[in-house]
DNA sequence: CCCCAGGTCAATT
DNA sequence: AATTGACATGGG
């Protein structure tokens, strides 16, 4: 558990303390697993997560929460950014590993964020088959949309109910191909209750990947990654290209047991390293 | 023209 | 249970 060293700047700003160490906005809100933050410099972004505005950027070692209020804070963007997690205290555990402490060298900033269920889901329905650039693309469409206008050009997630009213043209503007169809049937399948996004969190780890793989799109990777980046599952390991690669090289025996507890936080450093030194994994 | 991208699904062994 | 090809779209 972590203590946060807080100051209320100005009304509705607020300053997280001494944690940059341990959370760079760059390299958390830019390595896969958001799609909708967007870079103003190079350590200032603003976006719109949980239906909810923000502002927010790197000052030295502290980080500015900007237009928001305490309440939000406390309720919305301290779970959200994990904040109660020492990830110091992680990567301390992770650097007894020799590879893993070169990926943590290369970005020792990045957090591992718990976002909206919904929006995850989607998102990594999305992300099948699929880059980066045009997840996003597709995401951004998907909101303005289906969204809510949140402020100036910033748009809201859509809800399922929002989206299952959406018409076929509209979801020919999304260009998402076939994975339209898996867009439609699961927002019918939420809407139905056939699978309760709510109940998910209650589950043990299998139960919970088990219930999420109703959805049609989810397999056993977009399962984990909605495990890990919707819902705090920090043992779930979404196992992509890039991770495969990584495991055949350099762990065949698979993680250091030890790590496993917080393998899908292990794995957000490897994938990183991986994705950005690509060559190495031929 | 090819290949690839944070995979999933259905058909086939 | 494990393997294989199709699948929309856009960029290199």
């Amino acid at each position: 558990m972590l203590s946060l060293k807080l100051e209320n700047v100005n009304k509705n700003d607020i300053l997280v303390k001494d944690i940059v160490s341990q959370f760079s906005l760059a390299q958390t809100l830019l390595c896969g697993q958001a799609f909708r933050w967007v870079q103003l410099s190079e350590t200032s972004f603003c976006g719109v997560a949980m239906g909810k505005f923000l502002n927010i950027q790197e000052c030295g070692n502290d980080i500015l929460f900007k237009d928001t209020t305490m309440d939000d804070f406390n309720n919305v963007w301290v779970d959200y950014f994990d904040l109660n997690t020492d990830y110091e205290q992680l990567k301390d555990m992770f650097c007894q590993d020799t590879v893993l402490a070169d990926a943590i060298t290369y970005a020792p900033g990045i957090r591992v964020l718990k976002q909206d269920p919904w929006e995850t889901v989607c998102s990594f329905i999305i992300s099948a088959n699929n880059n980066i650039p045009r997840i996003t693309k597709i995401i951004e469409q998907l909101c303005v949309i289906a969204g809510e206008k949140v402020c100036d050009d910033y748009y809201s997630f859509p809800t399922p109910e929002s989206m299952f009213k959406l018409t076929e043209d509209d979801f020919g503007q999304l260009k998402c191909g076939y994975r339209t169809k898996y867009l439609k049937s699961t927002t019918t399948k939420i809407m139905e209750k056939q699978v309760a996004l709510e109940e998910v969190a209650s589950l043990d780890y299998l139960s919970a990947k088990k219930m999420l793989m109703l959805l049609d799109g989810v397999g056993p990777k977009v399962a984990d990654c909605v495990l890990l980046f919707g819902y705090g599952f920090k043992n779930a390991v979404p196992t992509d290209t890039w991770i495969k690669k990584v495991m055949a090289v350099l762990y065949p025996q698979g993680l250091p047991e030890e790590i496993l507890p917080y393998g899908g936080i292990a794995q957000q450093y490897l994938f990183h390293y991986a994705r950005h030194h690509g060559h190495l994994f031929e």
